[in-house]
DNA sequence: CTGTTAGCGCTTTCAC
DNA sequence: GTGAAAGCGCTAACAG
């Protein structure tokens, strides 16, 4: 800045106030200092204006804990969909749901300014997301509620779209349905499994333990415990599957054991419509998701009151039967359902 | 920082130096110090400090298109296991394919300090790129070839991969194969149709224009492509898809038209397996594209000499078979084939 | 209209 | 071992 100045003849104020369109500017000089701008390359330092104004740096952060999870894809894809709308970048960061590596990361975004966070946490103690420690940045926690903080939250309806896709199990005379779940530390897996056994109590059915698995995190692991409860003695004639991880895994040993077993799951997934079998899935809009996580960040941001009591939102779900079975998709949550057929809500495009 | 060192009762620049374990500090002061930073929740302005030291500050960019791209999902995983094992963070933007988002945001993440940024650039200028402009901080482009600047850069074998699924194609007799192709303007489309060529050149067979259709983005987009090659009255035997949305659109069009058409297909994708109809895909490692990239780019922040000439990394592909055609998956780059088998190089986990 | 002064939060350099 | 001063690149506030 320095060297434009001296280049244009002026000073280093001038030069700041040409580059903020400052009224109050000879178009003489004016000119004269863009055109040194021009000549050096300059690009006004950022990090040093925002230290100096303490404010706004124009960009939110999302951390996720798995980036290869099309459902946090789609979750950016939202969240960059709302923050565009009022010139607000979004950078995303990869936990891989290490708590240490969020902490890391959190620090990293925070210190450079982000002006507020959406965070999928890792762990069932969020204390370090406190906005105390955090640089005075809001943050949005998403598909699990908060703990240990208070903060604002959107949510799925987990336990909602579990009970009612195990419904339809039982409803079409299944009495020994499996269960293939997610660790029960998570929330999410631990929401889900309290929908299958409320479906499962309404309808006065038992829960057999030999038949709920958990812990399967990817698909190969789910097909080996499906294939483990397919091969009881007594095997369990429908499955319900926690996410669309476990889902294909039960898929799989499904179609290759040929056991005719009936199939639901929680997510849906590209493809769900193509696999030969009839499939239940719980399905909701992932987008709407990063849509709903943005507006409340953004609220909080340009919303005077810091006092503001936390919200907490909850996107609805709807169940779809994929294949032999002909029956409309019946939405199951609140207000809206987004899905109704079988191109889901992914949105991408062809260029790789 | 003032006031930690107002309740410890020592100087900022203690603080300071506590904060970076500098020997010569008591350990009672330093107790003293870490207390009184525990107390306040304090943590050190990142922003700041790296104004004052000008350097380095442990986070790369990465810059994508379409971050809903499973491709561009597995490279971000890939360049972070790189980065991790020198301390160095990934943060990651999405640009939707826009030129002036991606000149926004690569703005945002250098002037907030950056070491350096993994790039895949829109459009077929990237002169904006030039490390001039960029505060210095170096560039490496991916998935296309740098165009008007030098930058290191890390290509898939697009032309290699095609050409040889291709001539599989033909090697079973196919004489008259449909290309459903991405627009020419991108690079990939451009390389991928040439492989299409070489190899129908090779066998000396001609490309019938009727046969060719570009400007696929999507899903949908690509199966009414498809269904409009196969209803032409002498319709193509085969046909070879450009990525995995246009493969997926033609299969689905394949499959509700009972054709028959063989498909082949550049991209592997998850469910390829299972889908019922024999396919070709081509293959390769895209979170090896991401270790290449974040190595590149580390060695140019760390290796001294800015004047090292720039390099170029091509990744090889192979050729699966899934379904009917029973023969053993075959590499077809150079040195590395990583994917041998259906399970594929998608990595993921459970937690929703 | 433009320049000067001061300071954002931190760290280097030199005293003590 | 610790503190005081100066300055990283920028901009509000006040002069002129």
């Amino acid at each position: 800045m320095r060297d434009v100045a001296a280049l244009a003849g002026v000073s280093a104020m001038t030069v700041s106030r040409v580059l903020h369109d400052d009224p109050k500017i000879t178009d003489e000089t004016k000119r004269r200092v863009l055109d040194a701008v021009g000549k050096l390359g300059y690009r006004r330092d950022e990090i040093a204006r925002n230290l100096r104004l303490g404010r706004s740096s124009g960009l939110i952060g999302l951390v996720v804990t798995n980036i290869a999870n099309p459902f946090y894809a789609q979750l950016a894809i939202g969240a960059e969909e709302t923050a565009e709308q009022i010139g607000v970048g979004v950078v995303l960061v990869n936990t891989g749901e290490d708590k240490q590596r969020e902490m890391r990361l959190i620090n990293d975004l925070v210190s450079r300014r982000v002006d507020g966070i959406i965070v999928a946490p890792a762990g069932d103690d969020h204390r370090h997301l406190d906005v105390n420690r955090l640089h005075g940045a809001p943050v949005v926690v998403t598909a699990r509620p908060p703990i240990g903080i208070t903060a604002d939250c959107v949510l799925v309806d987990d336990y909602g779209g579990t009970k009612d896709a195990t419904s339809r199990l039982v409803a079409r005379g299944h009495t020994k349905i499996g269960f293939l779940g997610l660790p029960p530390s998570a929330w999410t897996g631990a929401e889900r499994f309290r929908g299958f056994q409320a479906a499962m109590t309404e309808a006065g059915l038992p829960i057999d333990d030999r038949y709920v698995r958990y812990q399967q995190r990817d698909i190969s692991e789910a097909e080996k415990a499906a294939r483990a409860l397919l091969a009881l003695p007594d095997p369990p004639t429908a499955l319900f599957a926690a996410n669309n991880r476990n889902t294909i895994g039960a898929f799989r040993a499904v179609n290759s054991m040929g056991t005719g077993t009936a199939l639901a799951g929680f997510d849906d997934f590209e493809l769900a419509d193509m696999l030969g079998l009839p499939l239940t899935v719980v399905a909701y809009d992932p987008v709407e998701v990063g849509h709903l996580a943005a507006r409340l960040l953004l609220d909080r941001l340009s919303g005077g009151e810091p006092g503001t009591p936390p919200r907490r939102l909850t996107v609805p779900t709807s169940v779809i039967e994929y294949g032999a079975v002909a029956e409309p998709p019946r939405r199951a949550g609140a207000e809206q359902a987004r899905r109704g057929g079988a191109e889901p809500s992914h949105r991408d495009d062809a260029a790789t």
